[in-house]
DNA sequence: GTGGTCTAGACCACC
DNA sequence: GTGGTCTAGACCACG
């Protein structure tokens, strides 16, 4: 559970947060049932005011992602990570079919187009490394 | 040239002008030493405030992308549609790069990601067409 | 006697215990006299904090509901069928009317919620049944 | 447009301020397109925070019911009336049913809950008037 | 002028 | 200890 924020990113640190507990969440490093860190905790962990922590989760919570246990702390929800992944395959077929939109436009070949993907791939892919999709069993 | 700007669309509007203006000198239909639209001219035609089309003018201004005339205009600069050409090249490699970057995080497998690029780009290749590519000869 | 909790309701834990033990002494499953499970005992069943328990208890004998009894434990007072069945009646007559006058404000016509009223009660009443009406006889 | 807040009453104030202004919008007194007073303006006419008022606004945009336009203010959506009283429609069902599961379980006769819930909508309904639906047309 | 965000520090109810 | 709410005051980008 290592989150970060860069305050000087343009993107809310709050919205930083909240991204990252959605992506611990789709990692299931975060499984549903799970106590999150407490608001101060991470405050102070991310040397951020409290308030911005807590408004991100109640943005989160807001989202049916998370639960509040009065006076206990904030927990995952069940299907969180079903939404928490979806949500960002949408995302990112969203932003593949923007990208793409806008390299054609810009008059590169589809085929182009393809093989800098291809390539980049290859060298992503072995940076990255699949840490990603342990089974999704998931009860309770 | 025909210019539109969406207000509730989180993208800044003056951002939004910059963006296509730079756009129709990458397509061409606004060539070097051609006269811009004046500024009030174009906030009549987006209806949004003279400020806002000013705002995007100097920001290209301080590009280098075009350049006042006293008492003329405003008009493209000579090296102008290189580089708009360059600048888009480069910030749709970086974000083709970024959504790779998610997808693979996201776990999806790189052969899946190639089958998603593939497809897209088969239905899309067919709605866009090549408008885009007139022969780029322009000197300096 | 068969209390329940939902710790994700809104409605905070004690108060869901201090809402069940006055229904169940209304509607005479607890008894005057009668001995109340004990805080240790009822934390244990219901899985919360015995401190949350004690605070219902509290709450209850502010309200001269029960009272504790050195070394004994915790009986429930004299007159207080009689208090619980006018609190919630009374309680109940305030929400009838806050829920009409926000129905009425809401444009419904008075008659419109006579018959959703009238329909509700048909097929509530079925499922309910009574069960809930002994004869209230009690001294004090 | 005479929003009013009560600081002591338990529910949040920027609740209130959501519920009100989901009300007005409801009753048309706040059409669609139509721009909502500024944060700093509600701040003041309400005296709380401007924050507190902000967060109000954040909410109502989350759920769609308005739209921010960069530097120019806040307007009312499309669709948001329609939403508004049909949010307001189902809660008011909801908790009809509440209530009526209530006083059934506590003893009281249907025949007696219908009785009491005509005198009182007889009484109410004098005193409410039906300020509340002008005809709901709506374009743009 | 507009809203959006963040910090600081405070108080509350709840467990 | 937990989160929820509010205030005060600040800075930012935008029109």
């Amino acid at each position: 559970m290592l989150f970060t924020v860069d305050p000087s990113n343009g993107v809310a640190i709050y919205s930083q947060i909240v991204r990252q507990i959605k992506f611990a969440i789709a990692e299931q490093t975060l499984r549903p049932g799970q106590l999150l860190p407490s608001v101060r905790q991470l405050s102070q962990q991310l040397t951020v005011n409290p308030n911005t922590v807590a408004r991100a989760f109640q943005q989160l919570q807001s989202e049916g992602i998370i639960e509040t246990l009065r006076g206990q702390g904030v927990i995952v929800c069940k299907g969180a990570m079903q939404a928490c992944r979806k949500q960002r395959q949408q995302l990112i077929a969203e932003r593949i079919e923007g990208v793409l939109v806008e390299a054609l436009h810009s008059g590169i070949e589809a085929d182009e187009i393809e093989q800098i993907v291809r390539k980049k791939l290859k060298s992503l892919s072995g940076s990255i490394a699949t840490i990603a999709t342990p089974n999704p069993s998931e009860n309770s």
